[in-house]
DNA sequence: AATGAATGAGCATTCATTCAT
DNA sequence: TATGAATGAATGCTCATTCAT
């Protein structure tokens, strides 16, 4: 993502510089973390003033904030394109996976942020499965539900309990990689948590 | 855990102060997150003097560190003793599922420092990585290679991956059980995780 | 004082706008104290960008010298001419006392604002006192000893020394009035003033 | 006042090293002004680290407040012993002019922050006035009444009014012997005050 | 071993002022 | 003249850590 890209007026009221800033605080917030990161590092990153940073956003965490919600509704609003011609669940699901670790395979350092800085604190993470994840977890929880009525998923599990371990199994995919010292590619793994999700580990 | 339990010498070298110190950190951490959490207050809660928690720990980094030392320390090898005489890889699976959730379901305070604190910054990952969790992920992936093995479960699939496949899912029914309002118990989700983790979600 | 009066030029260079960012300091300054006070405060209230104030004035320093002088120098011309008729020290004083009092009275932001923010550093009081305020005990004090030469003063007391009393007194007046939540005239208290001042305290 | 002068526990709760912060602070603030005197250096000035500072006083205000505080309850409390076997009008008052002017006239630093910083906001003088002020100004008002009542004192006057006009010109008195760059004694001034506030300053 | 007073480095945020338009 | 976005210096306060007792 280059560093001026044009804003195509996406949504919120962020200006070109309030992207720049985002993007340097998602690299500097990947780097050190969120508490070890000072304002001035992503005011220096993005190279503006210090002051100018409180002029697109009210603090420090509210830089934080401002990248999971562009990042989720982002990722939201795509995926619901994405799976509009698709009806069956298998497929469905299959396609979110797809979509869950290409999308964050693709960005490093917003990766790193949801995995890590996200997850610091019990404030944020609560702040943040009421804003995007929660909406996340229902279209997966709905498109199990689905299934089961249509007959193709068992209906022995909860669907609810379905969608976390889904979630779990793709969320500790993209754990593992941004941790690893080797360089891979996560898209793939998609392929093979389906195999596990669709049809269990257990030898047919 | 009574609070002034006593230690006898396991593994480290902190006495009984040094316990009641790390499980007075455990809840100031659980409760305010690792950086919102003064050493004063660890102090406070334990009932001593300041200074003297740098008699028992170098830093509060490394209180934090001893916390995940000595849980992880203790659940594997409690776990190891646990799987002895458990050879199908199947009930393997199945009991280390049953103790990780009945372990962290039964502590919430040490749960929510595993799953919230641990998670803080890429630092803290990686050296609980490097610690007791890479042990624990190799535990796992050891019992699916064996049930490849005994032609148990399927060999399409990289006992690796199949390892973080079931640790994320675990992790995710821990993750959400802190956070949820509801009050409910972790230890039963076990069963639904097995059941698409062995079976699979799609219809038989 | 109505916002756009106009200015005919009087002594200084401010134009009409410059009276505007004037008034509108007043009032910020009076309501907020100068040092909260923000020239983006003035700015707004007067309706003007935050540049503009730049324009007209030095720095918010210079603001609050210039509301001085302008007060303080349309208040000493206006005295010296409501005095030039009355030869009577004791009258003389006593105009000195209703001018004083009516004037801080009729413009309670502008009372605030000499009464106190004035009186916030010793720099300020230091550059107030060079300004206009020695010129203004020095009217007093020509008076006290015009009334001693004409015998209608008592000459036991240093003429500078009674001028201060003299100042004291109504100075205190204002202070007052401006803390006190009652709601009263300020210009009657003249009066009183004169009294003690004129014939004293003590029973005839 | 020497630096480390004993405290014999005298009404709060400051130790012997809330007192050097105390007098340090006077001093800095006396030179400075409160907005321009920064707390690190109060803190140089009193010899002790800055963090030190806050284990004494809450904050950079709380410590004008204290010395405000100090000063007037122990000169209220002073006043009030020295008045106890003065029991005509004209006696207490000259004393009590006299106890005013000597005090902040033996204490310059404490006399500059009385008159200037104690009146850079409304905010501060509001609590002053709320605090040991308006004691003081009763103290004052009760003497004038009880004058009036002995008929020693005139009676067309308001006793509150008489106790505002006499503050006034004593406040005024240390004001300019602030400002005055040349050195001379305030407590003498007194009797010049009570010269014109007892007996008038027309000719006899 | 234990204490807790003292330390001082560290940082988010504000706001007077500037200047390109 | 007028604008207002951008600047960046400035500072009160916190808190992990030390150390004399």
């Amino acid at each position: 993502m280059p560093k001026a890209q044009a804003v195509k007026t996406n949504g919120k009221k962020i200006g070109e510089k309030g992207e720049l800033i985002l993007r340097a605080a998602t690299l500097v917030f990947a780097r050190n973390g969120y508490f070890a990161s000072k304002v001035a590092d992503i005011a220096r990153e993005a190279g503006v003033a210090d002051g100018t940073v409180y002029l697109y956003f009210k603090s420090k965490d509210d830089i934080l904030h401002s990248i999971f919600d562009r990042a989720m509704s982002e990722f939201i609003r795509e995926g619901i394109r994405e799976l509009e011609g698709i009806t069956d669940p298998r497929s469905r699901l299959t396609r979110i996976a797809e979509l869950h670790l290409s999308k964050l395979g693709a960005d490093r350092e917003l990766a790193v942020v949801f995995q890590v800085e996200l997850r610091g604190s019990t404030k944020h993470m609560r702040e943040f499965s009421a804003a995007g994840f929660g909406e996340y977890l229902e279209i997966i929880r709905a498109t199990v539900e689905d299934g089961q009525a249509q007959q193709v998923f068992r209906k022995d599990i909860k669907p609810i309990v379905a969608a976390k371990i889904f979630y779990g199994a793709l969320d500790e995919m993209v754990t593992n990689w941004i941790l690893s010292p080797r360089s891979y590619h996560l898209a793939p793994m998609a392929t093979e948590v389906m195999k596990v999700y669709l049809g269990g580990i257990a030898a047919p």
